[in-house]
DNA sequence: TAAACATATGAATATATATTCATATGTTTA
DNA sequence: TAAACATATGAATATATATTCATATGTTTA
């Protein structure tokens, strides 16, 4: 009820229908939202944007990571796992030991747009 | 006791000292990862990028978000404020109206990016 | 000035997520 | 083949965060 009525509220004072109605139209498609924000996501996390900036500069196994993060294997493994889904990385494996890289160069790409806006103010 | 002993195992069989070594002086400070990762974090939620979508094609007021979105004036206005503290948006007071915009063009840029990355895989 | 209104915000709640711990999996080597 | 090892992963836990609800704040208008 209360909800209701807010939402009824707002409808009504709505200042611009014709922007509403125009920007709804361009509004990309659901599923492309999730993607971003999921990759948006994994970038949202210092431990992850760490290993993504390692991994710009040489490709790593996992223990070379830990160590380099001074953070244990298990935990570094599991943040692999993230980006992975994303496709932010891909790796090798050579005997026991797994070496990750960056998939791509978009990676490298949106570090510098994002640290432009951070070092701008 | 088992925290120390996994480390000090890791620790031994690093494989690429000398890479670590060096990444370790090229990674970026402390804060900038901060700040990167506090941006990137503001980027992956599908309703803070649904904002900045559509502010990016037109200044908008709270309640008219709030109507394009179908979410409650309260819910963006929290999601706002994540924005502004970021500095990816800004905002006019008109009266009672408060009209925000995109802050600068950074956020169009690592969108695109971000898009591509996306949609090519 | 009082009422109407747009927005902001604190507290509560539900949910997502980062890390740890224990252990499984798969490969190499003695 | 058994032990050593690098990595992956499920469950548990602690913490962060998105939304709701109630209400405060500040502006306009009758």
């Amino acid at each position: 009820m209360n909800k209701q009525n807010s939402i009824a509220k707002c409808e009504t004072t709505v200042i611009h229908d014709d922007v509403i109605d125009r920007v709804k139209e361009e509004m990309p498609a659901a599923e492309q939202m999730y993607d971003l924000s999921e990759l948006f996501k994994s970038l949202g996390d210092q431990t992850r944007l760490k290993i993504l900036f390692a991994l710009s500069k040489n490709r790593m196994c996992v223990c070379d990571i830990a160590a380099l993060l001074d953070m244990s294997q298990s935990a570094i493994s599991h943040q692999l796992r993230v980006l992975r889904n994303v496709r932010l990385v891909k790796f090798q494996k050579e005997g026991k030991v797994v070496y990750y890289t960056l998939d791509d160069d978009h990676v490298n790409e949106i570090f510098k747009q994002g640290l432009n806006h951070v070092r701008h103010r």
